[in-house]
RNA sequence: GGGCGCGUAGCUCAGCGGGAGAGCACUCGGCUUACACCCGAGCGGUCGCAGGUUCGAUCCCUGCCGCGCCCACCA
């Protein structure tokens, strides 16, 4: 037997392809340049954007999960002849970025204000090279054909041009604008967030109830940050509500304060929430501040930047606000002014997401917002149109939900790291925007806030291609074909990028499909998280299973927009079918096997029913790709290959490759059925198929193999046979029943039984009898042939095949009745379920006659079987 | 409060109108010349509960119970 490929078993236990192998095979695809995507061809374009992770410094398992599943999109869509092209933005990320390089200078003993602002972003500068460079070595390793000589960042000068003309055109549309707004406020970054940056979360506080005024004008309000009181420019009551109809109009004096406020009537006040009556702080609540835009309340700001009590001339400036959420309440005490209190007190809080989930202060502050309107309506009736798909359907209302009521946009950040504002303000407060090569006037002072990350990474789709310059890559590449990403970052990016594509590209979607994928749990469902440790690194699953088993078991449990728990056990077994399908190809080649040879002229059941069973699984798995469902299609090239190829299709192979007028069809069969499936697994597992696919075929390289096609001349496989694989079928049950009866009657596994079969020739499976004596260890009866037991199984059409045993020797008679005792209660069961429905006359009557066929064939069968087996009962010794 | 979704074998999940499935785990037997990362056989489920539609429901409808996620300015 001579090996093509080697047995790695010996010197790698624990993989198949050493990452030397693998980096080595990465290398000559790209010298190659099959990864290279040439914007004057006439292929047809395939292609997806997608931002590489860049702020961790490690690949992280939710994006190696991604690029798997991108990959294989990818790779597939190059077989089939696309010009593909896998475009890698840098994400700037600038918070995160941020928070990161303060941590950073934090520990070196520095902070960004003693460094100031040039310094600051030249050390981020540096941290991020030395970050990005190792994540990207991951990242090609996990097997990502990208084409890396596109890569573009997004604050390099293409892209820095691609905002500026972004801005400029929104703000001479009317579409940005600068106002002073209730933001979110997060005193840790000292910078405002948007909406979707604020998390809310159910914490435990306190609801502190308190007396304003004395006498008659007393008035009792709650509150969960009692802290606020101190910015308080007014107590609300509900027009109607008869308990306040006096204090209406009056003014009561702020405890501590001692400032005079109204009390004012809004619709907006519930009577029936507390006491009725609202303490007003409009510089620190969205609802506050409305009702004092209505009552022209003035808005004293008493909380500052930094998350501190500030400009109440009292003695809570510069306490923080946690701790003067404490004083305040102890003062107020001292004044007897408590009345109630309730603790804890279960509300919703808004969190920073980004950084250090520290709850965000809402905050009074002149931003820069992105008036969303239009940009918003165009981006739902892309989807509503039909224009954009979005996968799985099931999001939809997600997606409309959003950007039917999006708020406008805050766009500005009090960060150093990003795209700085482009606008300059004059000294008799003029305002410029610049736009690409435009100066401002001299002395003319720029805006010192950078631009949140969104309204870069928003213009990807196109300023990754070279907009606003009108390339070749962008003339055939727009719009892309799918973005792939997480349904967490449907609002953050694809809702960002999906108006700013409508908008610059005028009208012009930026993809045509939204295929949204779920998180990566842990393999109890779990999310994952540093702080419960159950997180998984996709390196260590690279070193220990290999790169193919990473990404194969990573496909297997991507079912579209569902969550994805996986741990190690998905990841070895994926080994395990790497090393199956590694085995059976070493197998087939050492017997001869090549896709080189003519498919017989002359094909034995077994063949007609694998090659049948080919062109099936090629058109599903086909199909299951195009449709996103990965899991679907991973799950059926698995069990195709285990269940099918190996367990049954490879074993009849041995006596086939046996005898002379079956062996050169049997090798023609089996090289062809591996070629076929090493190249529907090659997006999937990349590195792994190479080999074998050169091993097998001898070509230069899977990478660029056709894409397997079930129509046409080059069509896989051939067309189903039913009369083969009722066949197979029967043989397989025959085969089963015989070592069901062989384990129960604990014949030893490798010995020879003599056997006689009654009844083959008539079931149609006279020409199995020497695969049937392979698998089963059957022999020719001869002279001395005592028959010992009998195994009758019941097959299609009626058929039984009758099999005389010389087990040599009494057979285990208990457990001879124990089997077919069970077998007799299944037939029963069978027989009554049946019965049942055939007593049944509206089923008769309304059923449709093949449903009604086919059931009267079943109870047939199953009278017969328990007229069969209750034969055998007693003729078995008492 | 609104939206989406989920409760199926010990665990994680497919199936979604006519005979309960997979992977892992478990039991028993095997180093059978591709593979012990393996082979063979097996155990294991009133398909969350209650109604309804239907000849027929794990699958469709309604309600309930339990759970998850997203959105939402109620002090």
């Amino acid at each position: 037997m001579t090996d093509t490929l080697p047995t790695r078993m010996a010197d790698l236990p624990a993989q198949w392809l050493p990452g030397e192998v693998e980096a080595a095979m990465y290398e000559r695809w790209v010298a190659a340049g099959y990864f290279t995507a040439d914007a004057t061809s006439d292929k047809p374009p395939f292609c997806i954007v997608i931002p590489p992770p860049n702020v961790t410094g490690s690949l992280h398992i939710g994006h190696a999960f991604e690029h798997t599943l991108i990959d294989i999109l990818v790779r597939r869509r190059r077989m089939q002849g696309y010009d593909t092209l896998w475009l890698p933005g840098m994400d700037h990320a600038s918070i995160a970025v941020h928070a990161l390089v303060e941590r950073a200078l934090e520990a070196e003993g520095t902070s960004r204000r003693e460094l100031g602002r040039a310094a600051f972003i030249e050390r981020t500068w540096e941290w991020k090279a030395e970050y990005g460079g190792a994540i990207l070595a991951q990242m090609r390793r996990l097997g990502d054909s990208v084409d890396w000589t596109r890569e573009r960042f997004t604050m390099d000068e293409g892209s820095n041009r691609a905002v500026l003309t972004m801005f400029k055109r929104l703000y001479d549309d009317g579409l940005i604008y600068r106002a002073e707004r209730m933001v979110n406020w997060s005193p840790e970054m000292r910078s405002v967030l948007s909406d979707v940056e604020v998390e809310h979360k159910e914490v435990d506080g306190e609801l502190v109830s308190m007396r304003y005024g004395d006498g008659e004008d007393a008035i009792v309000v709650a509150t969960t940050r009692v802290e606020t009181m101190l910015g308080d420019t007014a107590v609300a009551v509900h027009p109607d509500d008869e308990r306040y109809t006096h204090l209406v109009g009056r003014e009561i004096e702020l405890p501590l304060v001692g400032r005079r406020i109204p009390v004012v009537a809004d619709e907006h006040v519930d009577p029936a929430f507390g006491t009725g009556a609202v303490k007003v702080t409009p510089a620190h609540d969205l609802n506050d501040f409305e009702i004092g835009r209505r009552h022209h309340l003035p808005m004293p700001t008493v909380i500052d930047e930094t998350g501190h009590i500030a400009n109440t001339g009292t003695e809570f400036d510069g306490m923080d606000r946690f701790e003067a959420r404490v004083a305040v309440r102890e003062a107020l005490r001292a004044q007897g002014r408590i009345v109630a209190e309730k603790r804890p007190y279960r509300h919703s809080v808004g969190h920073a997401q980004r950084g250090k989930f520290e709850p965000i202060e809402p905050r009074l502050s002149l931003q820069w917002f992105v008036k969303v309107g239009p940009l918003a309506k165009a981006a739902g009736d892309a989807v509503r149109s039909g224009d954009v798909v979005v996968n799985p359907k099931e999001l939809e209302p997600r997606w409309f939900s959003w950007v039917d009521n999006m708020h406008d946009w805050c766009i500005s950040r009090q960060l150093w790291w990003g795209h700085r504002i482009p606008v300059w303000y004059g000294p008799n407060g003029e305002v410029v925007c610049c736009g690409p090569g435009e100066q401002p006037p001299a002395g003319y002072a720029q805006d010192e806030d950078v631009l949140d990350t969104w309204f870069s990474s928003g213009l990807w789709p196109f300023s990754t291609l070279g907009w606003p310059e009108q390339t070749p890559d962008l003339a055939k590449f727009y719009p892309t074909s799918v973005l792939v990403t997480g349904y967490d970052i449907l609002f953050f990016w694809v809702a960002r990028m999906m108006m700013f594509g409508l908008y610059a590209m005028h009208g012009v979607r930026p993809f045509d499909t939204i295929a949204l994928h779920g998180m990566v749990r842990d393999q109890h469902g779990k999310k994952m998280s540093k702080t419960v440790g159950n997180t998984v690194d996709p390196n260590l699953w690279m070193d220990t299973y290999g790169t193919d088993a990473t990404r194969f078991a990573l496909a297997r449990v991507a079912n579209p927009g569902t969550d994805a728990p996986i741990g190690d056990d998905n990841v070895a077994a994926a080994r395990n079918f790497g090393t199956k399908l590694w085995n059976a190809t070493r197998f087939a080649l050492a017997n001869g096997a090549s896709p080189a040879l003519p498919l017989p002229s002359a094909p034995t059941d077994a063949d007609t029913w694998i090659l049948g069973r080919m062109r099936e699984v090629t058109e599903q798995v086909d199909a299951l790709l195009e449709d996103f469902q990965f899991a679907k299609a991973t799950e059926a090239l698995y069990h195709f290959t285990w269940d099918e190829l190996c367990d049954w299709y490879l074993e009849l192979a041995k006596p086939q490759l046996a005898a002379a007028e079956t062996a050169d069809g049997t090798r023609a069969v089996l090289g062809h059925v591996l070629d076929v499936l090493v190249r529907l697994l090659h997006p999937v597992s990349p590195f792994l198929t190479e080999a074998l696919y050169q091993a097998l075929t001898g070509a230069e390289s899977v990478v660029i193999a056709p894409w397997p096609l079930t129509k046409g001349p080059d069509a896989v496989g051939v067309p189903v046979d039913a009369g083969a694989a009722t066949r197979i079928a029967d043989l397989q049950k025959l085969i089963t029943d015989i070592r069901r009866f062989r384990t129960e009657q604990r014949v030893p596994d490798r010995r020879r039984v003599a056997a006689r079969l009654i009844g083959l020739d008539e079931a149609g499976l006279g020409a199995h009898r020497a695969a049937l004596a392979a698998l089963v260890r059957l022999d020719e009866p001869e002279a001395q042939f005592a028959r010992t037991a009998t195994v009758e199984v019941a097959l299609s059409g009626a058929h039984t095949v009758v099999v005389e045993l010389d087990t040599s020797g009494a057979i285990d008679v208990a457990a001879e009745r124990a089997r077919l005792g069970r077998d007799l209660a299944a037939a029963r069961k069978e027989l009554e379920q049946t019965e049942r429905k055939l007593g049944n006359p509206a089923f008769v009557a309304k059923a449709p006659v093949p449903v009604v066929e086919d059931i009267r064939g079943r109870q047939a069968a199953a009278a017969a079987d328990i007229e069969r087996i209750t034969a055998r009962l007693d003729a078995l010794p008492a």
